[in-house]
DNA sequence: ATATAGATCTCGTCA
DNA sequence: TGACGAGGTCTATAT
């Protein structure tokens, strides 16, 4: 495609707040909160109706370079053709991307006010806990929510039969060190603020699956580990889950 | 754009590995990891040669739903119009895009093989701190760089003038609590490994800030904190700076 | 605005 | 392959 063509058509998109989509060979040039630049290749740019950028490579999830919502766009003409530049008063990123040659251009107006409803999150796995607490066993009883805010962001808390305190920490993936030291945090602050001995605040984990050393740490300390599933309920979908992802 | 159309131009592009990209009016329903559904809205969907899926909605940084690298990608005839089905075993994830309307379509075969070299990492930031130790204090001497092999991944390690090891944990924005667990831990294991008494193991988070409450924590466990920014230089466009981003 | 922690985190690296 | 930690993390939530 021409760079004049182009340029005529990104300008258009931009000022009526299209979402834009292009393939270019184009350099990148990025300076702000790190600095880096990428050499000349082929990728996909995608400028949102929020101003925010996406230069993506054809391989991988994640974008080689971008820029967070709100960022300034402007195209100007240069020796090598035409160069994007974008800055982000905020997050005080700037990015140049040189372009050298555009291959297609696409652009709408996009509209969309819906939101994603997703469950087995981190929170729904809490949730659950509260509501069914003999997953963690026949003497854990929890306590209302309001209790555990106040003593930080802890995931469940409760009591057992001796009358220890519990903290449960949930994770929905492997538990690692990481958090075995976050529940090793909660425990000393609750014991701390409420002047109970730390051995009357009991710490456990409820996650799928635990990292072996994690473990070992947990031990340590005299905590326990649980092995708990996060849940997926989509009320919605549930009873034709079967046949929507049948081949 | 006619759904036959589309159907054709997507199927050769997919299965020549290329980059596709198209706006479209659909509704996601996704489960796996977790569960999910987003209700019928105009997207864009991009699909990379490693078959990587991308749902964007017209604002945020993030897909509202993805599929990492390496799914399978069926594009099927159904009542509504098509069903793009996806499934990646590693992950066992499931995503169907129901498609409504597609409008407009741009596939290429990128051939990109460059790597972003970046610098401001933390990494960076410990090579910066282990080349300039003064910059920590005038009696810090770093030691050799083994220690993350044998006591876990130390940013910086090193010993004071009283014969104190030193622990430096590195940030490269505002340090939380977080980061002075993970100092507390990394002080501990060695202290017990090494079998020296903890207080001769001092612990130092490096950044450029630190949370209130951190500040407290790292206070408590005898730690220290000093201010230091990440640095940045890209050797190849530090002289041309000021020039590459006026305007 | 800052702080805190989750994420369908993703990604790289190393044992 | 699992484990561990960084990320220009991003995002949501609470203060």
């Amino acid at each position: 495609m021409e760079l004049i063509e182009f340029k005529q058509k990104f300008s258009k998109a931009v000022n009526s707040n299209q979402t834009i989509s292009f393939f270019c060979l184009c350099e990148i040039i990025y300076d702000g909160r790190a600095k880096a630049n990428l050499e000349l290749g082929e990728r996909l740019i995608v400028i949102k109706s929020d101003n925010t950028i996406l230069i993506h490579q054809p391989t991988g999830s994640n974008p080689i370079n971008y820029m967070k919502a709100d960022s300034s766009v402007k195209l100007l003409e240069a020796d090598t053709g035409l160069v994007l530049k974008s800055y982000n008063s905020k997050q005080k990123d700037y990015l140049d991307i040189i372009i050298h040659k555009v291959c297609g251009f696409q652009s709408k107006k996009l509209e969309d006010g819906k939101k994603l409803v997703l469950t087995g999150s981190e929170k729904d796995m809490s949730d659950m806990i509260r509501n069914e607490p003999w997953l963690i066993s026949e003497q854990f009883q929890p306590l209302s929510r309001e209790e555990h805010t106040k003593y930080g962001f802890i995931d469940v808390f409760g009591h057992d039969a001796n009358g220890n305190f519990v903290i449960i920490e949930c994770k929905r993936y492997t538990a690692g060190l990481d958090a075995v030291q976050q529940l090793r945090r909660y425990v000393e602050k609750m014991s701390s603020l409420k002047g109970i001995p730390k051995d009357n605040v009991k710490g456990l984990i409820a996650a799928p699956d635990i990292a072996k050393n994690a473990l070992v740490m947990l031990e340590d300390f005299g905590f326990e580990y649980k092995q708990i599933n996060p849940p997926k309920r989509l009320e919605k979908y549930n009873s034709k889950q079967k046949s929507v992802f049948d081949y």
